[in-house]
DNA sequence: TTGAAAGCGCTACCAC
DNA sequence: GTGGTAGCGCTTTCAA
């Protein structure tokens, strides 16, 4: 059965013809005489004739096989992410091999030996929490090999990225917070290695200052596992002296489960206090109240990922790393539309 | 750069030994000198040698690598399912490779054309729900490649499935709404070539019977294109002359707009209409009321379908289609929660 | 214990 | 226009 591969040896064989012509035919190069080119079609149709991409591959040095690394495919991020490089890739004749890191580094660099193992043309990279060693990257890179880092990052490697503006979007969260009368504003932060919780705190912190808001370190409070940190996070914060009147937190989930803890401590939100995300998590939408967040144009970024590899590959003389920021938007919901203490209608 | 690529071959000449020998330390055959083993593995070492797959491939006839096919990857349900073939993959040394048939049976056959045509071990489908054609995956279990099914299935193919109980699940849904009271239970119904509309209608339609409830045409409303045509269906059902008391639906998206609707249309869950969906999608459990939906395993589908995929090449001898029917578990939420109108507290 | 050589399916070079 | 042949990197006889 499975030994059944048709190859181009059969077609020759069949047809008596040497099996340079039956390549010839299949790949409609010019020179070849249109009668044998359609006899060679016809006799591949019927039999069911497929190629042989190991073998080409083989050949050409070139698999047509982009590699995925995610922390975790069933977060809605990381799927829509992929599904957006999905779509470009087929659309340029390439398919995807996806890994999931699970957070952990050493799961990620047994990804990524696997992918180059497996010889793809590309790795599409998006770190774990707990990567600080770029050497294998590195390495990787030094060895040609076209990569794209997204979202997560690191720039000590001179490779393309796909970024969102974070510290802009942390900042028109912190703005929006500021217009609806909040005025102690806190931040639920992220594992402070990722560039993406650095650029939110950071948003944070320049909100602050722009507005002349309290800066406090009791304030900030560190998730370092994310979302499974985030419950004594935000006990932490309900438990000051002088609690918050708004939190902004890194991610949606991390904002969801200080959605949970607040609605168990009996905290109205937004009355008591205001809440926003990152990401917009198609959760959030459906909260009550809808959770305000900062949309992350998550298809896009897999879509553009994708183009900076194509531009790398096709045009390999003039590639220079890209560093592609894509806008964030401001979703206003429910979660911090708020009466402020001075009665100021939000 | 990339050409740098290290082969056997280049170990060999370094240390002026065969390809053959290079190989054998490479597998670790018994018989081999340990010290030129050791030679050979501290050389590979230190040229960053990496085993060409491709190569391999080619002369074992046998890629390790699982094709996967889903509607969508970014729908939670489907990213959950690849998690679980991911993992279960990696332990068993196979690497997967994802489409997305987005639903239209044209790409669905062109996915697995390409996924044929990268020779991949075996192939994960998730059916579209337009395919009611499958002469080409006939064709392809007549050429022999191993093929799984899950969740959208097709009993006409001898191949192995992974299935939940959706009969059961649907029964249970609705014991539960009559149980709570309800007493005319709509269904919102899906796309019939599907086999988990046909199960999960026919449970509804089981169960009714069993408890003696009304049970009429104008009740079932079919969303062919599942949550698009929703919007209108639910409009449709709460427009009756005497519109239901409770409404099940056949996945969670479908009750989700349908909880829309109703808000839009002032009716109360669970107190007017009960509402009941399927899936456990995330959603469902922040949203307010709570969603009650029948819980699918989706990790584990995932999970069983590559086992069995496993099974297959593993034992061919022993092989034959296995139906693998996982339980669902029915997640009782706020939505179906109500006094009925009799008072019985639910 | 090791080496030489053939071959997996395909493409590309060089003849004719 | 077409055929012969070499070779991509690897494994696996068969001999030595």
């Amino acid at each position: 059965m499975k030994n059944s591969q048709v190859t181009i040896r059969d077609i020759a064989l069949k047809l008596n013809i040497s099996t340079s012509t039956v390549s010839r035919a299949l790949r409609g190069v010019p020179e070849i005489n249109p009668k044998t080119k359609q006899a060679v079609l016809d006799m591949a149709k019927a039999l069911h004739y497929e190629p042989n991409l190991i073998a080409q591959s083989l050949r050409s040095n070139k698999t047509h096989i982009i590699g995925v690394v995610v922390p975790e495919i069933a977060i809605h991020f990381f799927s829509t992410v992929i599904s957006g490089i999905q779509d470009k890739a087929v659309e340029y004749g390439y398919n995807i091999m996806i890994c999931q890191s699970n957070e952990s580094f050493s799961t990620e660099q047994a990804n990524l030996k696997a992918l180059v193992s497996s010889r793809v043309d590309g790795l599409l990279v998006c770190l774990t929490r707990e990567t600080t060693d770029y050497s294998f990257l590195h390495q990787l890179h030094e060895q040609g090999i076209p990569m794209v880092l997204f979202d997560r990052v690191c720039d000590e490697l001179p490779v393309s990225q796909v970024i969102v503006d974070d510290h802009d979007g942390a900042f028109q969260a912190v703005a929006h917070l500021f217009a609806n009368g909040c005025r102690r504003i806190a931040h639920l932060a992220g594992p402070s290695n990722l560039n993406i919780s650095r650029e939110r705190l950071q948003g944070y912190l320049d909100a602050l200052s722009v507005f002349n808001l309290e800066q406090s370190d009791e304030l900030i409070v560190s998730c370092p596992t994310m979302k499974e940190s985030a419950k004594a996070a935000t006990h932490q914060l309900l438990e000051l002296t002088n609690p918050p009147d708004a939190i902004f937190a890194v991610n949606d989930p991390v904002a969801i489960v200080a959605a949970e803890v607040m609605e168990e401590r009996n905290i109205k939100i937004p009355d008591d206090i205001a809440l926003v995300g990152f990401t917009n998590e198609p959760v959030g939408q459906h909260m009550k109240p809808a959770l305000t967040t900062v949309a992350q144009p998550s298809y896009e970024i897999g879509q553009v990922a994708m183009e900076l590899f194509l531009e790398q590959v096709n045009f390999p003389d003039k590639f220079k790393p890209k560093k592609r920021i894509l806008k964030t938007k401001l979703l206003v919901r429910d979660s911090s539309k708020h009466l402020n203490s001075k009665g100021v209608i939000s």
